[in-house]
DNA sequence: CAGATTTTTGACCAGTTGGAAAAAGGTTAG
DNA sequence: CTAACCTTTTTCCAACTGGTCAAAAATCTG
């Protein structure tokens, strides 16, 4: 019977209860995980936002609780309350993030026609950076460290994911569907062209100027690996 | 006349001599640069790769200056000695990166065949990611902090090579000797393909496993790349 | 070698950082 | 309404941060 909240145990009511503890150390015995109040999901939600706005820009180190709690809206006491280390935010973060990047590739289908499914894999991917380009980036600084706080998570479950996808394209390979190539390197190709329209977002736009740098770029950029994927650069009769 | 080192200006010997200054510092009435010496040019490029090692892992923010002389085997005011401040280790960095960064794309040559030149570029870049990953990390991390520090250099040097060579491949299209496709975007596309094996390294070498993630995976690289930006992925008859 | 210069060191500083503690202020179920 | 709980604020701290400074040590130069 471990005295966690022990609130009048027997002895003088001077106990001076060991563990306060916020809402998601939970070391209430840890037998009720007692349901989130609205108040902490929202305040959950709310600096999950902010931190992913901060560790995507300045990474984890550069990061301070600080600029989150400001970005957040409170204190950074208030933040701590929360999540009592700055570690458990980015883990959150960074898991949640993992399961997001990996669906896209997962909807790749065996069954489905290997154009269509690559191309729209792509397509997916290129949504992505433009919908999520703060997930992309954070991704992109996690691995730049080299992923010190999800490198299992990358040896296992994105491997065997890859291995799987890897094993379907090569499937079509043999059928003669697709180009006979390397299927990991095929994937890496997709998700480097993809990802770069968010983690170098700033490079792209100063190329591409004001003119061609607006919001039309990701449908160019579709346009452009579309024809990269199926042709390459060789010249084709025109239709 | 504001007083810059004043030698020996009239008063008396116990002048307290205002600037000693650093040999980076140079503000010895700013005159004479006075060459570096020996030991100083050792110095300077010793704290170089160390910085280059930190930032390229941390980012600007997140490498501390004391971890930089850690590298460098020095003490922290000693490193401080040669470069005053933090950002001045960084700039040097980045203005020197980007010289290199640049190099291969330069050497693009109009008159030379498109195909070769295409695929020259694309292997000078990859070499580039397998031997000099730091540059290539070091340049990420600023991407992604929205390159607050070299940004007008993006926006004016190389936005001009870049249209310059875009103007070049536009010439190849127009002469029907590569398809007929978006040249910043087939830029765009090198870079990110080619750097993504320095930048997602971990990922890279994780997902292809003990096996294939060893030293010929920047072989595979390379050949993966030559048929993608060849043909793309459309099946042909075998030769 | 001596004197001038350059390099290195140790002590120090003010501001920032992640985090702890406790008390004050709000909510809400009974 | 009130007791129990949840949330927020205030105050504080030790470690770390970028950087200074004077003195000591090493090096170079004539």
């Amino acid at each position: 019977m471990p005295p966690t909240k022990v609130k009048n145990a027997g002895t003088a009511i001077t106990t001076p209860a060991p563990a306060p503890a916020g809402p998601t150390g939970q070391p209430r015995t840890a037998g009720k995980p007692r349901p989130l109040t609205r108040i902490q999901r929202e305040k959950h939600d709310i600096i999950l936002q902010a931190a992913l706005e901060v560790f995507s820009l300045h990474g984890f180190r550069g990061a301070t609780i600080d600029q989150i709690a400001e970005v957040a809206g409170m204190s950074k006491p208030n933040l701590l309350y929360y999540f009592p280390r700055k570690e458990e935010i980015h883990r959150r973060l960074i898991t949640r993030l993992l399961a997001t990047w990996l669906a896209p590739l997962q909807e790749m289908d065996a069954a489905g026609d290997p154009f269509p499914e690559i191309r729209s894999y792509i397509r997916r991917k290129l949504e992505m950076a433009r919908d999520f380009p703060r997930e992309s980036r954070l991704f992109a600084n996690e691995m730049l460290q080299g992923a010190p706080r999800i490198i299992e998570m990358i040896e296992v479950d994105l491997k065997n994911l890859v291995d799987e996808k890897a094993a379907v394209l090569l499937a079509w390979m043999e059928q003669g569907k697709i180009a006979r190539t390397d299927p990991y390197h095929l994937i890496f190709s997709i998700w480097a062209t993809t990802q770069h329209y968010a983690d170098f977002d700033v490079q792209v736009r100063a190329v591409l100027g004001p003119g061609r740098g607006g919001e039309g770029r990701f449908e160019d950029a579709a346009r452009y690996l579309e024809q990269l994927f199926l042709f390459g650069l060789t010249p084709r009769p025109r239709p």
